[in-house]
DNA sequence: CGGGATCCCTTAGGATACTG
DNA sequence: CAGTATCCTAAGGGATCCCG
């Protein structure tokens, strides 16, 4: 028996013993974004040392969650199918954490992948099939998505691009999501920045990402 | 920032802070069954060392997904409301974790905990409201359950009672419930071992409980 | 006897430096 | 860029002991 097996027969300790470890989860989060290369994981994750990651990405591998890829002379990580069954799990883990927030600290940072799944996680597709397709340019820190909400099919990519409501925020977008403050006092508050477009929009956004705290 | 922070502001990191430590959603699942004291904990998970199990409950007291609670001068554990919430990540890494479980080694146990959660993540809600209401008790090594599905609802406890179907089983259930094995194979091979009721009621639970590999 | 606390040892994780 | 190597600290594992 290995030693760090948990020595019942069940499915979450088998769960737990391939994902269970530190970073394992983070690292599956950030590649159901996409495909990255080791470089872009350890940018991601702030302060994971660097044998760590080489460690995790060698369990995952063995695991069967990801594989290495080459392409086109440099190695990417993507995940298995059977990796991206995980996404129900780190959903999950991610509404539930979303409740115990508090304040961000000043070290703590935003990535476009974790808000990428934050924004997954908050999605309502019910709420959006009955809004128009609507696409949002956000400027978190020093990270720009592109939200592309069309029926009940959300898209977040990097970058900016055609937008009907550009906008920044800082982590404070929180309180908007969990609806402790409304579109309108968020752009009062000056928590969110309307930097072109009808604010009325934000208002949309507010009810196609909710996730009550 | 504490040393086992993760740096980062998003609804995931702050679940992986709160519940991510070694052992932590094995306390929660098996306090998801129902309150424990802390020498049931122990016995429901072998190997962890006392001083690990009491460090847990400390700080997922603190974290607020459990209490103590003093019932008649014995001292239970149980989840808080927000404890309770995790179910749906429980039951969803059960599920993922169920699909790479491979044949039982030798010193891995079941436990009535452990069983209890592996059948409400493989219980069909919607197959099980179309059948007739049916109480099953299954024997799984020294734990015996009684399986109680009505409607929609499922209901399972330690110990036995009026049953439809009497039946023993080993790890090799994992078999039937994952359709590998059919329920009339399941008898003819000696997996599992009808002891009292009409064995045909082993199909109606392996329809009832199912979660494909 | 339930509910831990203590001790000692092993191993994993963190920080930093280094290499193909 | 994509990792190794090294060193050190902190957490986990196992056994035992303690206390109400």
């Amino acid at each position: 028996m290995a030693a760090r097996d948990y020595g019942q027969y069940s499915g979450i300790t088998r769960a737990m013993e391939l994902v269970g470890e530190r970073w394992a989860l983070l690292i599956v989060r950030d590649l159901l974004v996409g495909p990255r290369r080791y470089s872009e994981l350890a940018a991601g994750l702030p302060r994971i040392p660097s044998n760590i990651l080489a460690a995790r990405l060698k369990e995952l591998q063995a695991a069967g969650v990801l594989r290495r890829a080459p392409r086109s002379r440099v190695i990417v990580y993507e995940l298995t199918p059977y990796g991206r069954e995980l996404e129900p799990v780190v959903l999950a883990l991610g509404a539930w954490g979303f409740k115990a927030m508090g304040e961000p600290r000043q070290e703590q940072i935003i990535t476009p992948e974790s808000m990428t799944i934050d924004l997954r996680t908050a999605f309502r597709s019910d709420v959006a099939s009955a809004l128009p397709a609507t696409a949002y340019a956000g400027r978190f820190g020093s990270t720009e998505l592109l939200i592309r909400v069309d029926g009940r099919a959300l898209d977040v990519t990097p970058g900016d691009g055609p937008a009907d409501l550009v906008f920044a925020a800082g982590p404070d977008i929180r309180r908007l999501i969990s609806g402790e403050l409304a579109a309108d006092r968020a752009i009062a508050t000056g928590v969110i920045e309307v930097l072109r477009g009808p604010g009325g929009l934000l208002d949309r956004f507010a009810s196609t990402f909710h996730l009550a705290a």
